[in-house]
DNA sequence: CCTACTTTCGGCACTCGGTGTCATAACCTC
DNA sequence: GAGGTTATGACACCGAGTGCCGAAAGTAGG
């Protein structure tokens, strides 16, 4: 059955792969961890991970971008939980639902997400990445909030910006308190950040 | 009295320096605006500006750091602006008031700003650099948030995140509108972004 | 004017991230 | 085994950024 599935996945057959981009990564962040990222090279990674150098390039677009292996991912559910959320749910409750449920962690790899958090906090060059990266969540929160008040750009790309730190501040809390759990704090600080409708009024 | 003044800048002298970070800076974006950021090489602003290669990097530590020249003053002044603020007013009032203070931009320099604006929120690499300039916003303001509200933490960082995202929104906002002001489109941004004390209460 | 000192300049060589090209390896189907 | 397909990796190349070092261009003092 493996083989029904490998078939099914490849169009027709040719050299296979000889690794994964999440098997890549893996090596990457256990190298950024024992080393420093500034200090890994991406020969350092190809070699451990046996393979060439310009292969490396062809799984990730960049050295960073080893530690965002999943964001598309996790853009994805993102966009597609917005997608079905009720049209009479409060906008605040069906983002939050959503945030929550694209950067839901299994409870296996919370030690694993906690380090790439640390990481990407820590390291210059990767907060200006998760800038980038976050910029797609951003893109997508503020086209769901102007679908559902049309007119108020202001309003709309505010709380765009709004689900991007609420996710960052509370990675960053995360950190700083790591038996807390990542879930709840989301969920309180989307609550603080997200704006109301008519800010003075309501 | 130049002399003097001169004199008074520089301790003991030696090689005059041939030029300025702003004027250096003012090449850059021009040939940024005209080529493109990425098609625009070290060498070409070294060129255009009859200075080394070498030396570019002695008064800009990177290529991107050409267009966040003015940043440091920034910075200095919305520190400053926040340690003088009255202790009995609104958190909320002294934060868009020192916000509002430190982008202030004469009216000689908005169409120079614009620009800028433009160049940075649309060229990848240098959204990611905004994104680490303003993390020092981000943390004079979490640091003053949290001298008021002792022991809340979350708050503090939401607040801070809140003044990054509404200085990124306000200025997306802007240069999408640009007959409309700068100031009063960060004070709209700000009065949407900034938790109140409580949210469910207040 | 010459010397000593100080600071900036800029050339050279180097590392590293990232890319285009291309020959080759390793799989498939017929 | 032949032909097609895909991934690999070696090579050369470019640009960003850095360490090093000698030279330029000012100053102050004799």
């Amino acid at each position: 059955m493996a083989v029904e599935w490998e078939a099914a996945e490849r169009d027709r057959g040719g050299r296979p792969a000889v690794t994964s981009a999440h098997e890549l990564a893996e090596v990457a962040q256990r190298l950024f961890l024992q080393r420093g990222f500034d200090e890994t090279s991406v020969d350092d990674i190809a070699a451990a991970a046996g393979i060439g150098r310009r292969t490396f390039f062809r799984y990730f677009r960049a050295k960073v971008d080893a530690l965002f292996a999943e964001s598309a991912d996790e853009l994805e559910v993102l966009r597609s939980e917005l997608a079905v959320a009720p049209e009479d749910a409060d906008y605040r409750t069906a983002i939050t639902e959503a945030v929550v449920t694209a950067l839901h962690v299994a409870p296996g790899d919370r030690e694993w997400a906690l380090q790439r958090a640390q990481l990407i906090l820590s390291v210059p060059a990767l907060q200006a990445q998760a800038a980038v990266v976050f910029a797609g969540w951003r893109r997508i929160a503020t086209d769901f909030v102007a679908g559902r008040f049309l007119g108020d750009d202001l309003f709309a790309a505010a709380a765009g910006h709004a689900v991007l730190a609420a996710t960052l501040a509370a990675h960053e809390h995360w950190i700083a308190h790591p038996d807390e759990e990542l879930e709840q704090i989301l969920r309180d600080v989307l609550a603080l950040l997200l704006p109301s409708r008519t800010p003075s009024g309501q």
